[in-house]
DNA sequence: ATAGGGTTAG
């Protein structure tokens, strides 16, 4: 039994304001400019003085009084100070460009940069290498093309390394690797800086193996790494799950020193978790004397994903214990683990705390939720949630669509893709998908068939096999078992997967003798294929074909398919309760059974009757009703009632497998017996059952 | 007198 322990309330801690205040000074004041130490006051101080003086116009005060003020953190004063001089030196302009570019000015900055062409200023190395950052910050890569060539025109000196690398980084920051490495290649002496960031454009590029190739021939040209380079190398490894060079490259991090680097340590850390190297990266993690939050929320979203759900809402709870402030990237990684689990009463405290700490109206945290609520089988809070946000992007419209559509609510998903059109936002790869889904789960077919021709009308988008697949299940769900195989031969037919589709229809609907039929198509694909021998199996037990059954054993041998073993979990009072198929071993047991027997008696006084077709052994009756009675979401329906009777709220089930057709018939009139919801998530959708009937209108 | 690259989420 796994348990989840109650969120504390978490603290958020304020940063004081800082008081800055600062001494009368009798100092002369042309030694005062150069003193370290600077402040606002101060510098205004000294500026009366140079004026009183009549010192301000002297050669290299104006400059001194500039930089002043930049160092005091007065860019207003600064630019003042700026404008006021007679005459600029080419230094003056790049302090001053370099000022407006850390106070996040940027496109002031570019704007002084075409005033000190029109003045006739020649521009130097320092002004180029600043520009050609500010350029690529603000997207504007033709901008950037431009100013190269002026740069050329100018003939600067294109070995110097700050130019190189602020060249490299902005050709790759808009996506142009080639020119990116041509830039690189003439840059005679070799790098670091320069080095790292083709290794990180290659990495941001989605070109990972390119990046580690960089990295390899950094390291045989004799280039040290250092930890700027190891930050990004490390995440390529992880990103394409090459374990031996990131294992090398872990050495390496700590043959240089770099173990005390918190930027590197967390790449390492996330790079592990990608490997699914839970223990290693835990291992690094223990090892970081100050992680931060990036580190935290990498360790967090990575137990998540490693299947580490409850251990991710622990780490959550220890950061907050220790005052590190939770970011956007943290919290839609915990809800993520939230949702996952289906933890809907630790999702809504989650829910608190991003309202509290501002957090909610972040596109991010937005889709997080909605996908929560969704995996929560509350279309009502997702819906809530979506419409709070005034602006609409293609990812919370998607995620809203799936809400609908795992809850099978396709006509609503099907109205939200029409309000999309009138909002004019794109639907994308993932809404056609989305749409599909929603249309499979509700059977709306001439509803899916329209959007599947919809999507092979769009040139650009692809259509890709998760499209035909859900198209394919549509079909054949249906009954149009036909249409659907015709569908695969002609677009797919080399695609397993999508035989596997047409498998599970023929198991829907009994057809055995085509299930023979595309079970030697699998064969053709996939000698071994386990899961479909699984079906197999499955299908010829039902229609009592024993030896059948026998047969498709012993193949499932060979297969070396492991069987997920059915299992359950039910949260009740924050604790997640898990049972097996027959597992007997919850310390509520007795109560259980009692439970469980009053349940059957009731519902078969309504018409229960226990359907052996889903019992896949042969074995004698008495014995297969007790297996039935024992299937894992049966148990854990018990259980629940159990400990929450009188309580009238929603029971909710999540599932590995996929309901078996007695229990979902059991669990529709259980329902109507216990006046509850009760939501079933299983492994492909969910089931909503109330007064007797359930929201997937019984095909799933 | 001025200048460069990195780690977390759909």
């Amino acid at each position: 039994m796994r348990r989840v322990l109650s969120l504390t309330s978490p603290r958020f801690h304020l940063v004081p304001l800082i008081n800055l205040s600062c001494s009368y000074t009798t100092t002369p004041a042309s030694v005062l400019l150069s003193a370290e130490g600077k402040t606002l006051s101060g510098t205004a101080t000294i500026q009366g003085l140079l004026i009183k003086n009549g010192m301000l116009h002297i050669p290299g005060n104006g400059h001194k009084l500039m930089d002043s003020y930049i160092k005091s953190g007065g860019l207003v004063e600064a630019r003042r100070a700026f404008d006021e001089m007679s005459s600029r030196h080419v230094v003056t302009w790049n302090s001053m460009v370099s000022a407006c570019v850390r106070h996040g000015k940027s496109e002031e900055a570019i704007r002084l940069y075409g005033r000190m062409l029109r003045e006739g200023v020649f521009p130097d190395e320092y002004t180029f290498s600043r520009v050609f950052g500010v350029l690529s910050d603000l997207g504007l890569a033709l901008e950037g093309r431009k100013v190269h060539g002026t740069a050329v025109v100018l003939g600067l000196d294109f070995r110097n390394l700050f130019v190189g690398s602020a060249l490299v980084d902005m050709y790759a920051k808009s996506g142009n690797m080639e020119d990116a490495r041509l830039v690189a290649d003439r840059v005679v002496e070799e790098d670091v800086v320069l080095i790292t960031s083709l290794i990180v454009g290659y990495a941001r590029n989605g070109r990972d193996a390119d990046a580690v190739c960089a990295f390899r021939d950094m390291m045989s040209k004799g280039i040290g790494a250092n930890e700027y380079t190891f930050a990004s190398t490390l995440i390529s490894c992880g990103r394409i799950s090459n374990v031996d060079a990131g294992k090398s490259i872990h050495a390496l991090t700590f043959k240089s020193g770099f173990v005390s680097f918190v930027e590197p340590q967390t790449s390492l850390l996330t790079m592990y978790l990608k490997f699914g190297m839970v223990d290693d990266s835990v291992e690094v993690f223990a090892c970081l004397d100050d992680p931060n939050v990036v580190t935290w929320t990498s360790l967090i979203n990575g137990m998540a994903r490693n299947g580490r759900e409850v251990t991710a809402i622990s780490y959550f709870q220890e950061m907050l214990r220790r005052s590190m402030n939770p970011n956007s990237h943290t919290l839609s990684s915990i809800i993520q683990a939230c949702s996952s689990m289906a933890m809907l009463e630790i999702g809504i405290q989650i829910h608190g705390l991003s309202v509290k700490s501002g957090w909610s109206r972040n596109l991010y945290i937005g889709a997080a939720f909605i996908d929560l609520y969704g995996k929560c089988g509350i279309a009502e809070m997702a819906r809530s949630v979506f419409d709070e946000f005034k602006v609409k992007d293609v990812v919370s419209i998607n995620s809203m669509i799936h809400c609908y559509a795992i809850n099978g609510l396709g006509a609503e998903a099907l109205h939200l893709y029409g309000r999309m059109k009138q909002l004019s936002i794109d639907p994308d790869n993932v809404t056609f998908l989305n749409i599909l889904l929603a249309c499979s789960n509700a059977c709306l077919v001439e509803e899916g068939r329209r959007v599947f021709a919809e999507l092979r009308e769009r040139p650009h988008l692809v259509v890709t096999d998760d499209h035909y697949a859900c198209f394919a299940d549509l079909l054949g769900k249906s009954g149009r078992l036909e249409e659907a195989e015709a569908l695969v031969l002609e677009m797919r037919p080399e695609d397993v997967v999508l035989w596997r589709v047409l498998l599970n229809a023929c198991q829907i609907h009994d057809k055995v003798e085509m299930a023979e039929r595309i079970i030697d198509r699998v064969r053709e694909l996939v000698p071994r294929d386990g899961w479909s021998h699984v079906v197999m199996s499955n299908m010829y037990a039902s229609s009592c074909k024993w030896d059948k059954v026998t047969e498709m054993r012993s193949i499932l041998k060979e297969t070396g398919l492991k069987k997920d073993r059915a299992m359950s979990w039910v949260h009740v009072n924050r604790e997640v309760h898990t049972f097996f198929a027959s597992d007997l071993s919850h310390p509520d047991t007795p109560e259980i059974l009692v439970t469980l027997e009053e349940l059957i008696q009731r519902t078969r006084s309504l018409g229960y009757v226990p359907n052996f077709k889903y019992v896949y052994q042969h074995i004698e009756h008495k014995k297969q009703e007790e297996l039935l009675y024992y299937h894992s979401e049966k148990l854990a329906i018990a259980f629940a009632l159990y400990r929450t009777r009188g309580n009238s709220s929603s029971i909710r089930i999540l599932k590995n497998l996929r309901t078996c057709g007695d229990c979902h018939a059991w669990i529709k009139l259980v329902s109507l017996v216990i006046q509850r919801t009760i939501i079933v998530r299983d492994v492909k959708r969910y089931h909503h059952f109330l007064n007797g009937s359930c929201s997937c209108g019984d095909i799933w």
